[in-house]
DNA sequence: GCAAGAAGAAGTGTGTACAATCGGTGTATG
DNA sequence: CATACACCGATTGTACACACTTCTTCTTGC
């Protein structure tokens, strides 16, 4: 009944509360990418005006979510090879950073609460796919969050659902995105371990995560022509 | 009067127009962090409604240069100490990421362009300090645009912007930004040299100019005091 | 003189109306 | 039979109206 009565009353930024709906319906991929988000019908599910889920469309569309091409209906995003690969490069680097500033300092509360969520990714691990999909996002999200800095943890968040939809269309069904003994190493080696480490083996990690869709990373090879035949011009 | 014809027939996203025209005002300070921003006035100004002014200031709140609370004048956004600490420090990842895919693969128009702006920031050194530090951010914009990689140009648009306005804050007036010889050098570096070489130099130049304005990047020393204190436990 | 409150002004939040545009379907035409 | 074109429904683009919140200022009571 407080949901009521917020619901009713305040509306308590209305626009955030369905970006997070349909963020959640893209991770979970209730939503695929190349699905039609009329305003009208997206406005209609959720008890508000078309004023309201445009704005919504309007802000995920900055996240990179959903595209929004003059007078059509908006799309759920389509990632290209070429954006799927560079999201992942970006946030190579930026989960990098969150390694970096937490390795050894992870408080007791902190592990708990992660581990909690690798639970759940391992109870979750036969049951929808989406759910477990979600769960593995939510791990790298929280870790970024722990990091307490509000403009690392929106790039990472950002890039995290980004990389979710980059895999929708890119991984095929049944590889299982995130493995869930991967996620606890990751844990111990940033409660432990040097930062070093802790990064290698989340760059390691990212790399699996990214083979496993079928992506090579561009870091990897430089997949220009002149380079790949340079040692057959002899 | 293609201007006039496009501005009144089209309109070719009128939101976009007022984006580009605040990102501009912001980035050349023409706009303070703080100033406030009412829909009224900003659609009055552009010759709009207060529809599409509350949808550019949603767009560049998501870009993180616009404060939008509920019920509140929008304002330019105050970075805080943190958050600019922050945004160098995934500027630097990301800028790193466009030196490694363009060292050595500058064709000579893009060399040339580039210099062209380094010639125009030489040019405006004693002018406005507005323009200066505009060029300056236009240079690493259009570095970045020529990896031709979307995702990556995006991200680093907007946390070139969001740095500039961070020195808004921070640094201290008549403390010229970007020396004009660093950008010089990062071109030759970038046209000539290895990918590593060109991407110190890029580290340098970041790290000066966020020293100029009085941050000093959190990657360089851990700032931990037990980490600090360490050597001398002995 | 000063603090608390009330009233008006200024500004935002949201729904709705209407114009403009797109996509599809059916029809005419070569 | 294929193609071009014109029409109509669906959907977006934009302005505007009205309710609600916040800010300002003035007044009132102590």
């Amino acid at each position: 009944m407080a949901e009521e009565k917020r619901s009713r009353k305040t509306g308590g930024d209305r626009v955030a509360v369905i970006c997070t709906a349909l963020r959640r319906a893209i991770i979970e991929r209730a939503l695929s990418p190349g699905d039609r988000l009329p305003e009208d019908s997206l406005g209609e599910r959720f008890g508000v005006s078309r004023t309201i889920a445009r704005s919504a469309l309007g802000q995920l569309a900055a996240e990179g979510l959903v595209d929004l091409r003059r007078n059509r209906i908006a799309v759920v995003a389509v990632p290209s090879f070429e954006d799927a690969r560079d999201i992942f490069d970006i946030r190579v680097d930026l989960e990098r950073q969150v390694v970096r500033h937490l390795a050894g300092k992870l408080t007791e509360a902190q592990v708990k609460q992660l581990k909690a969520i690798v639970e759940a990714e391992h109870q979750a691990r036969h049951g929808a796919e989406g759910i477990s999909i979600r769960l593995a996002t939510e791990f790298h999200v929280r870790l970024a969050e722990m990091t307490g800095k509000p403009v690392l943890i929106r790039y990472v968040t950002e890039i995290c659902y980004r990389a979710g939809l980059s895999l929708a269309v890119f991984s095929r069904p049944h590889s299982s995105e995130c493995a869930v003994n991967e996620h606890l190493e990751l844990i111990e080696a940033i409660r432990t371990g040097p930062a070093d480490k802790a990064c290698a083996l989340m760059d390691d990690h990212l790399e699996a995560v990214a083979s496993r869709a079928l992506l090579q990373s561009s870091g990897a090879r430089s997949r220009d022509l002149m380079d790949i035949l340079a040692p057959y011009t002899e």
